[in-house]
DNA sequence: ATGCATTTGTTCGTATGTATG
DNA sequence: GCATACATACGAACAAATGCA
């Protein structure tokens, strides 16, 4: 009355990925075939069950990879970068990929409450977590605040940069959230493979007195990150 | 100065999907370089813009189809699944696609503080709008709950058969949303092509006191819902 | 741009062991 | 013993995605 091939070899894997680092490449299923010496079925079944509890993740023409670690970012009237990142004991790095004036689109113009096509500031950042990309943002800012553009090239966050050109509280209005799958451009930044999808974050972020500050839009990979809304 | 091809192609293209009805099915790649007598990649430069704008989608090995319309579901305390549909003018079915006692997994088992293949009552169920595919949610409840099993099958919504079995407000406590591609029985039952990602949310809900009273899991095919959160 | 090698995903068919009645 | 149903295991072939020369 032993337990089947399969259960066994999975009892095995699972002990190895344990000790594996995260988003590490297995063997192949044919390698893994020939090191317990059976059917590349009997290998799979028991990779399917590993899969299932989460443990891996297969990538078609790839490979198959030990999880990787999924952040919780607590979506909170304040949104704090640098302080999520730590608060999971890694190191933050925010990396400005651009800043100037362009256009506005719809939704920006909407939210904003200007004119389609009238400038806005636009800041695209990269938020790393010990060198992992986790989240790519662009920020819009209408043109009026005064003296922003440097202010976010000095500063490491938002808040601290618009706390600099006065505006010393602003909050998170409503956020919406879709998922999709990346476009080329944002695979590239996020060192994702285009099948895995991201989370869509939507925000409109207001004084206190209810004027628009800032429109944005974050991408998060959902292998590595998770949304947790609280209420 | 005259604009490229492509432009003049992608405004045509513009209005004719913006007389066309949600998720129609546009002509191939073929027919629209033969109409506009230019190369296909001219009109696939054309098409990827207005797909990248958010007009159509393209599935691979089907076709191009206009975009369906997005319902933007609030996610508040107190979840309403026909309240959302109908504010929305359409009108709700919820189909119950199971009912029963099964083991619990881990996440439910901690979610309830039970004991991890502790029997749970199981309630999954199909929500449509107009006849389309909205959510798809697994509702996991504790067994003391005398006579829910009845409650839910009698009730078109959940609150109302915890309601009848003395549970008269239960809030949303915490949720997370991660976004993944279907799997295939996912993509059967919500009428999705399995490129198409989800939004899927974990929530937990509780009594006033704070006893775990549901632990739900909801997937949302991301081409028909957003998720809004206020606050 | 094109083809090739690698790897995972899917579907056949076949055979064997095991539990049940 | 026998028939049936089910899980397990192997083999072969092909499809689909990726990476590289």
């Amino acid at each position: 009355m032993t337990a089947p091939a399969w259960q066994r070899i999975a009892e095995a894997l699972r002990l190895d990925l344990l000790a594996a680092p995260p988003g590490a490449a297995l063997p192949t299923e044919a390698a893994l075939a020939r090191r317990f010496d059976v059917n590349r079925h009997t290998v799979r079944r028991a990779l399917d069950d590993l899969a299932r509890a989460g443990l891996l993740r297969a990538e078609q023409g790839r490979g198959r990879f030990t999880a990787e670690e999924v952040l919780p970012y607590a979506v909170t009237p304040r949104p704090r970068f640098s302080e999520w990142i730590r608060a999971h004991d890694k190191t933050p790095l925010g990396q400005i990929l651009s800043l100037g004036q362009a256009p506005s689109g719809p939704a920006t113009a909407q939210a904003l409450r200007i004119e389609p096509g009238e400038p806005v500031l636009t800041l695209r950042r990269l938020g790393l977590a010990d060198g992992i990309p986790v989240a790519l943002a662009d920020h819009h800012f209408p043109t009026r605040i005064a003296g922003l553009a440097a202010a976010l090239r000095d500063c490491t966050s938002v808040t601290d940069a618009l706390a600099r050109c006065g505006i010393t509280d602003y909050l998170r209005r409503s956020t919406s959230v879709i998922a999709r799958l990346p476009e080329p451009v944002e695979a590239r930044l996020l060192r994702l493979p285009p099948s895995l999808p991201l989370l869509v974050t939507e925000s409109l972020n207001t004084d206190p007195a209810g004027t628009p500050v800032e429109h944005g839009i974050a991408r998060y990979p959902s292998s590595r990150v998770s949304l947790v809304f609280d209420g």
